[in-house]
DNA sequence: TTTGAATAGCACACCACCCG
DNA sequence: CGGGTGGTGTGCTATTCAAA
């Protein structure tokens, strides 16, 4: 029992769906959550598709007269939300403590890169509170009681950091395609709210550069002091009211990912065409990993590759070389 | 050195739910 | 019911890289 349970519990259950020929590299990536972990689920965000396409009743387990007390109207029940995430694990108790509960967001792509994150900023661990604020709504979390039931009950749940984990798929429809769950470390090296104060700073310092204006030292030390206080996500994109003006300007939030945080890209040649991977940052803990995994999977091949500013992965790969033909 | 293919960066277009 | 905010993938183009 680890805190990368819900990452380890995805992969093996899709390597046992792909052996098993019930899904094939090439089928939709909900579709490998769904079939490979779907009464695990606290959440589903395309609860109409799970049902409609691939068989799943995220309700099956509940009570539907108690829904409608709960504040699930019933329009929403399969519903595509379109909210973030697209799923999220239950919640699991190990003594006192929490863990589990893991959020899982798909990325499937046609070409080498990793689709645009709109509107979120990947990062390694997220609250359920985070949630309900990028979302500027409570519909993930109040499904997510519901599903967790008791466990849910305690005080301390929706300040509970989840691990990130996403699920990538690059160059789709081609013999070239790679899928892999990848931790939230490998995008997130440093820290969101820096990340935006400095988006300002450079888009300041290049204007005074393309204006050839000098400004003292002391006096942009201030200001990067004073832009240091944006860190709110929900105040930068929020669209905003300009006195006069008929239209208002909205900056939303997207992020893009730097080959280095690619897994799929080139800096990674281990990561090879046609392979299944679970790729997780380096502890202890997934030390202890290798064991339970390898006994599941006999074919897996563990190894390690080195991000840029992270540092080491491991990563636990299956199907390499053999697997275009036989799982595609 | 030229040229063609792949990539990165950005923009587009559209859709869904919440809330007043 | 519509305005506000959030989600998704695809398309275009300039740049980069590699092959001829």
């Amino acid at each position: 029992m680890n805190e990368f349970i819900d990452g380890v519990q995805l992969f093996v259950g899709v390597v046992d769906n792909l052996v098993a020929k019930r899904i094939s590299l090439q089928s939709a990536l909900e579709e490998f959550v769904i079939k490979s972990c779907g009464s695990d689920l606290a959440y589903i965000d395309n609860r109409r598709d799970a049902k409609k396409e691939y068989g799943f009743d995220f309700w099956h387990s509940v009570d539907m007269n108690k829904l409608k007390d709960q504040g699930i109207a019933k329009r929403l029940r399969y519903s595509e939300s379109q909210q973030f995430p697209d799923f999220l694990f239950k919640v699991k108790k190990f003594g006192e403590n929490y863990i589990g509960g893991s959020l899982m967001e798909l990325k499937d792509s046609k070409g080498g890169n990793i689709a645009s994150f709109n509107s979120t900023i990947p990062t390694k661990l997220k609250s359920l509170e985070e949630i309900d604020v990028i979302n500027s709504n409570n519909l993930v979390s109040r499904i997510a009681r519901i599903m967790d039931g008791k466990l849910a009950l305690d005080e301390g749940y929706l300040k509970f950091e989840r691990r990130c984990f996403y699920l990538v798929r690059t160059h789709r429809g081609s013999k070239k395609a790679k899928v892999s769950i990848v931790d939230g470390s490998f995008f997130e090296t440093v820290p969101k709210e820096h990340l935006f104060n400095q988006m300002f700073l450079n888009v300041l310092r290049a204007h005074l550069k393309k204006k050839e204006i000098k400004i003292p030292q002391a006096t942009l030390e201030k200001v990067e002091e004073i832009l240091s206080h944006i860190t709110d996500q929900t105040l930068i994109a929020s669209s905003q009211i300009i006195e006069k003006a008929s239209v208002r300007p909205r900056l939303r939030i997207m992020a893009e990912v730097h080959p280095e945080g690619n897994p799929h890209s080139k800096s990674y040649p281990e990561i090879t065409e046609g392979s299944f991977n679970l790729i997780l940052e380096s502890s202890p803990q997934t030390r202890k990993l290798e064991e339970e995994i390898c006994e599941h999977i006999p074919k897996v091949e563990v190894f390690s590759i080195i991000h840029k500013r992270n540092g080491e992965h491991i990563v636990f790969q299956f199907g390499k070389g053999m697997q275009l033909t036989e799982y595609m």
